[in-house]
DNA sequence: TACAATGCTGACCAAATTAGTCGGGAATAA
DNA sequence: TTATTCCCGACTAATTTGGTCAGCATTGTA
């Protein structure tokens, strides 16, 4: 089920991203409930949960509790970039961390100098995701709707 | 110990492609031994094994046993990129798949209109990947040397 | 005020992966 | 024949993933 590491995306983030591009579509329409979410883009309900909870943690969404409660959006769509909600979902993103700290400085570059190359491609990554924002991906999402479902209106 | 996932590097890649450097440095001058790769590169020599094997299967070294075996390359450091390697060592490195194959197809565009984005990115790194030779890891380390330990001859 | 709807939280779980270890077998040079 | 070296499969512990579940907290409404 899971392809392997190393530009893996996990169901966490897929699943956030798309809670969220649900979200913007619904923005400005008052608060839209988990089970909603869930139902509408297939995501477990009791696991959706855990992915709200750490994306309001982290300011991505506000939520409101009782009769008529759930969640919205808390900046639009166009400041909701792939890269910090990933970070919020995945963890730190950060590639292969320095195992040898405590070794010699001559060691230390013996055994790590092929760090910069992990490097220059996190920092590709990260800078990828960082130029894309919700907003595109609901971009995408409405025109693949169109062009599937044309208006036939004279 | 693990950075967490998404363009992680886990340490059968690091250590895999420190090996490479390794046997690429001493590239014709017969085999090397496990042992003192394992020792240089600061690697558990019974993991190492298990590294090494897989990088035999996939045809990037040779390994002679008895006294006065090890391994050498069996291609040229320039003819061995870090996407294969990695490849080789991490497994398929697929970005997340789609788990909605059996949805209809009107469903599953609403539940995987976003994989786009991931198969870009993972088309972008691993074009990075691709451009980056053995060859070109060793020159830095080269260089790297050079510049730590200058020749004093005069 | 009661109650129903909704989100919030932490405990728990099974399966997979990582990062190894270990022991024994097979090949081969001396 | 023996020491050396690689080869291979079984085993393990810790961590992560992808959840489920029960119960509490908050709040709008009757």
């Amino acid at each position: 089920m899971r392809g392997n590491d190393l530009m893996m995306i996990s169901t966490k983030g897929d699943y956030g991203v798309r809670a969220l591009i649900d979200l913007a579509l619904h923005d400005g329409e008052g608060p839209v409930q988990r089970a909603e979410i869930a139902e509408r883009r297939h995501i477990p309900e009791s696991y959706l949960d855990h992915l709200l909870a750490q994306l309001r943690r982290d300011g991505f969404i506000r939520s409101t509790r009782g009769p008529g409660g759930g969640h919205q959006l808390a900046k639009t769509p166009t400041e909701i970039c792939l890269l910090h909600v990933l970070e919020s979902l995945e963890g730190s993103l950060s590639p292969i961390g320095c195992v040898h700290k405590n070794a010699a400085d001559d060691e230390h570059e013996t055994l790590c100098g092929q760090q910069w190359v992990w490097r220059e491609l996190y920092d590709e990554m990260r800078g990828k995701l960082a130029a894309i924002s919700i907003a595109d991906l609901v971009k995408h999402e409405q025109e693949r709707v169109q062009k599937a479902a044309p208006s036939y209106s004279i």
